[in-house]
DNA sequence: ACTTGAAACAGACAAATGTCTGGTTTACAA
DNA sequence: TTGTAAACCAGACATTTGTCTGTTTCAAGT
């Protein structure tokens, strides 16, 4: 590589960065004519190069298939926002949210969603209605979490104790009932990792 | 439009908001296969009337063309995380913090800090010990509102009670007392507007 | 001077993609 | 029922876009 080639290639760089980060990667085309080559294979030999070097990523054959590579151990995700409410399973929920929420998330290789809470069976371990609950999908749950499970059709946060016998989810409300449920009847969605409210103006659909 | 189709727009509204948050606007034909349309047209005719609806922005003839209609303004701002006990004033709390977290402001006009809650007197608000208090800093704060303020050099979450003789700080626990005060002896550090709490690992400094 | 490898160029092709025209189905109401 | 408008479908076309092959230019080292 040429001296003054470094330097070209990072402006390129940059400038992918910033057109991802607006919402649209570049075409090759875009980044040719962005530089002034003359061809297109001018261009794509950078992206190519970028892309070997582990600078951006790339989908081949995908027009605009450029990305940026896995970050460190937080990133921006915009996470859709579920109502305690929503009729069928979680997947097709999921897909009709009540809005999206853009917060950095910590552990990058799980799915989050975010859920609103509804009721007070909570409240003594400091959940109220309105709080958003940052939830991270799994399928196991350490004991004494708090966990939203679904029954009956209606997420439902609780705090979970499993023994040899039994798996047990507990109210923090004396005044609700704790559920006692085989294995399979219990279906859980996920862990709660975050607690945020809001109590100046509602966050809602910020996308 | 038919009754069960403003759902269903809904729904594809969601994904091409998810594609574009996650850096890729979809093509048309991708948004077709998502949703299972024979026809290329079909959903070609949804994202135009979700244009048209001011739903997305469109640039025409360019592929995944698609991008959000208006960013509203949230910047991430790294913000530093004090102590309840803390010498001194907040300008010299503020140079020496227990550390960084990079959070969205939506208010970008204030600033803004973290205060981690110690003690229970907040509890029956849902504050525990170990949350994160995001603060905004103001001097004045409307009555009922949750406030942090300075009192012998330390400080302290109270609901603020405003009245043309006083000005209360009422904690939301009975085992607590409220502190009354003429205005000249509160200093008032601001009002929270969010409250965050971690269960899964504390994301200690992360700038 | 000669070699060499990277960079840039030129042109072409195939696939992806946006767009268009016209026809068919379907829900809803007069 | 019948009409109507929206939704859906089918197929085609033009442009965009990724990719490929081969050639030329140029800087650096031998």
């Amino acid at each position: 590589m040429r001296a003054s080639t470094a330097h070209l290639r990072k402006r390129i760089l940059s400038y992918v960065k910033r057109r991802i980060l607006e919402g649209q990667p570049p075409t090759i085309r875009e980044v040719q004519e962005a530089f002034g080559f003359a061809a297109v294979e001018s261009a794509r030999q950078h992206l190519k190069a970028l892309v070997e070097a582990g600078e951006l990523l790339q989908v081949s054959g995908r027009s605009r298939g450029y990305g940026l590579p896995k970050q460190r151990h937080i990133k921006r995700r915009a996470l859709p926002i579920l109502g305690a409410v929503q009729a069928g399973d979680l997947t097709t929920a999921l897909e009709d949210p009540e809005g999206f929420l853009e917060l950095p998330v910590r552990n990058v290789h799980d799915e989050h969603f975010l859920l609103r809470v509804e009721g007070e069976s909570m409240i003594n371990a400091g959940i109220h209605p309105g709080d958003l609950l940052l939830v991270r999908r799994t399928s196991v749950a350490p004991n004494g979490a708090i966990v939203v499970a679904m029954i009956d059709d209606e997420a439902t946060v609780k705090r979970i104790k499993i023994t040899p016998k039994s798996i047990k989810l507990v109210p923090e409300n004396p005044n609700f009932p704790t559920i006692e449920t085989s294995n399979r009847n219990l279906r859980l969605l996920g862990v709660v990792s975050e607690i945020h409210r809001y109590l100046e103006g509602v966050p809602s659909t910020d996308v």
